[in-house]
DNA sequence: GCAAAAAGTTAGCTTAGGCTAACAATCAAG
DNA sequence: CTTGATTGTTAGCCTAAGCTAACTTTTTGC
């Protein structure tokens, strides 16, 4: 080492650590595109079940604005992945994993948009926006959200 | 029509409409993330270029953390979407259009990591969140983050 | 100026998530 | 109870984005 007695730490430390941390940011982005798909999934079907008492793959696709074989596709992950039982020609059960993962979502959704409607964001846009966010708070963003739409 | 003159709206027709919104939304977060790889990328090429002088392949991987096929296969994309210009076995140049894009993409990055950080996030779940969040803020929303991080 | 290391490319594989076309099952009217 | 409409499935296609293995090119250090 260079420095006087290391006390100081060189700058192509400095610079290696700041890119580590953006390589963690990227890995961690990736990973969490890995379960946006499921999470709208699991969250809708909750809905649907609570709302209509069943959860048909129909009104999947037509709230979820793909085609029928795209929504028997994705079912197919979710049972494999633990998170729905099917039945063929029969409409969606969540599992216990599935309910715990809608419940986590509904309520993360809910404050993204509790969130940027009390930041003053028109409810359309506020939709829209909070479906894409939703996906990418940590714990510590949506506990900072949640206060901040409290007291305002 | 059964209402008095039609003066209300059939509750049908406003859970309809309620549909309809949340379709969109779902089409238009499907939409936002068919670029988010790429705005990574050209943000990424962008601050090479500024701080190394070029932007090369090895380093693109490394700061991503992928592996280096990954990056050749998406330059492609990038450079058959007219985003930057490169070849072989040389380092990558951003078109015009690259350019403005990575600017954009640099302009939104910053708002949102300053938003977040004025928020009260420490800076390396700042980093992590903004890394996502980035890619599914609207223009409105965008204009919001920044007031905030402004008055704060 | 050459050999070894580093960087870049290519081929080939995988999974997710979209689509259409064709077919099968279920449901709703009559 | 039959039949037509609705719903669901399957097969087969596509692209994006990741990977490893194998090869080529460029750069670097002696
Ligand atoms: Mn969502
Ligand atoms: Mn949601
Ligand atoms: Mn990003
Ligand atoms: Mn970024």
């Amino acid at each position: 080492m260079t420095n006087d007695q290391n006390l100081e730490t060189a700058p192509q430390e400095v610079e290696a650590r700041a890119v580590e941390a953006r390589v963690e940011a990227f890995i961690g982005v990736r990973e969490a595109r890995r379960s946006e798909v499921a999470e709208d999934y699991v969250e809708l079907i909750a809905e649907l079940i609570h709302d209509n008492g069943e959860a048909r793959p129909v009104d999947i696709a037509t709230r979820m604005g793909v085609t029928a074989p795209t929504v028997a596709k994705t079912l197919g992950r979710l049972a494999r992945d633990g998170l729905i039982t099917r039945a063929k020609y029969r409409s969606v059960f969540l599992t216990e994993e599935g309910r715990a993962l809608a419940k986590e979502c509904r309520h993360r959704h809910e404050i993204v948009l509790r969130f940027l409607l009390s930041l003053g964001l028109d409810p359309e846009t506020a939709e829209r926006d909070a479906e894409g966010i939703e996906h990418h708070v940590s714990e510590r963003t949506l506990a900072l959200f949640a206060d901040f739409a409290d007291r305002s």
